[in-house]
DNA sequence: TCGACATTGTCAGACGTCTGATATTATATG
DNA sequence: CATATAATATCAGACGTCTGACAATGTCGA
């Protein structure tokens, strides 16, 4: 199984370079960076046309599930820093999906909402989404898929806190000022 | 294990709510994404001050391995693809870690080497590279991190050829023109 | 040999992502 | 109350990554 990318026989004086490859390929952050571009793919394959892409699905699926949010509050749910929140946010209003409006309350922050157009994609993208995660998985048994998101979950889960975006449940209301 | 992101209680109107979030954390595409984020963001950790990419070292790493390559074969043992790998290849040129000159025989490559200070670099990022990885897998028992990376190189072997920059082992010589 | 096809490097354009700054607005503390 | 501190949105800059195009060069079949 460490030999798939390489075909190559190990002649004499190439054998270590070839192992040098080798452990490269087995490395966690190689394989996660292609893990990582192969699962973008096949969303934007099986979505493809739609225009939307995987960030952009994940912070209108948050929205979907919150009603309203302000950035930090799509940043922390989504995993993504602040300024990558307001690019994608930026897109997704020209786009027409969300709606921006100024809280009257706190006046530093913007109420992002799903717009109507924005939860008829959502109901668009679902079965492409749904599709490109069944080929995900599709590498694997059932019992190896499960075993798969679970060590996965535990590697995200181990550093969540430590990201410069951590995940984190939002408050729904403003939490009451100490008094 | 599902509720590692969700600290609020499941309250009568937030259920499916709660749930969609929960379903969404464990989609691989999301975990993909945010395992990518922590990898990368341990390698820049660990080598702070170094000024490498992970996907820079991952070309010098390669380098190394074959002796010289042209972009080409570059892009397809690191796995990005051929503009990706320019931009790449000219910052480590600017950096002074590559050397590129045109090849005699086929004016179309450059042959691409590293330089002396390429080779240093390369051993000075060594031991924070190892860190890193030793960093990422203590997320898990050694026999988990085992199963971890055997089943990410089984989901990324299983979708390489399909990439746009699938893994290939480069032929070291030209191949004999067909008589 | 010549024209069709393939390959290499490169560019423009788009998006994601981070770091590090800044202005504006809130909150807390003396 | 006034000021120090924190939080929100945003920007500039950097890098990775892909798509789709192009020019130059190489190869192969008719």
């Amino acid at each position: 199984m460490a030999k798939q990318f390489e075909s190559g026989r190990v002649t004499s004086d190439q054998g270590l370079i070839e192992g040098t490859l080798n452990e490269l390929y087995r490395r966690p952050g190689f394989l996660l960076r292609r893990a990582h571009q192969i699962s973008v793919a096949l969303f934007l394959e099986e979505a493809a046309g739609l225009g939307l892409t995987t960030t952009q699905y994940g912070a209108m699926v948050v929205l979907r599930a919150r009603g309203s949010l302000d950035q930090v509050g799509i940043a922390t749910l989504v995993g993504i820093d602040r300024s990558t929140t307001a690019l994608v946010v930026s897109k997704l209003e020209d786009a027409g999906y969300i709606e921006r409006r100024d809280d009257d309350i706190d006046k530093r922050r913007k109420v992002i909402t799903l717009s109507r157009a924005g939860h008829a994609m959502l109901d668009r993208v679902a079965q492409p989404a749904q599709r490109a995660r069944e080929r995900a998985l599709e590498a694997f048994s059932a019992k190896d898929a499960a075993k798969f998101l679970g060590l996965l979950e535990r590697f995200v889960g181990a550093f969540n806190a430590q990201t410069r975006a951590p995940i984190r449940a939002e408050k729904r209301a403003k939490p009451a000022p100490k008094p």
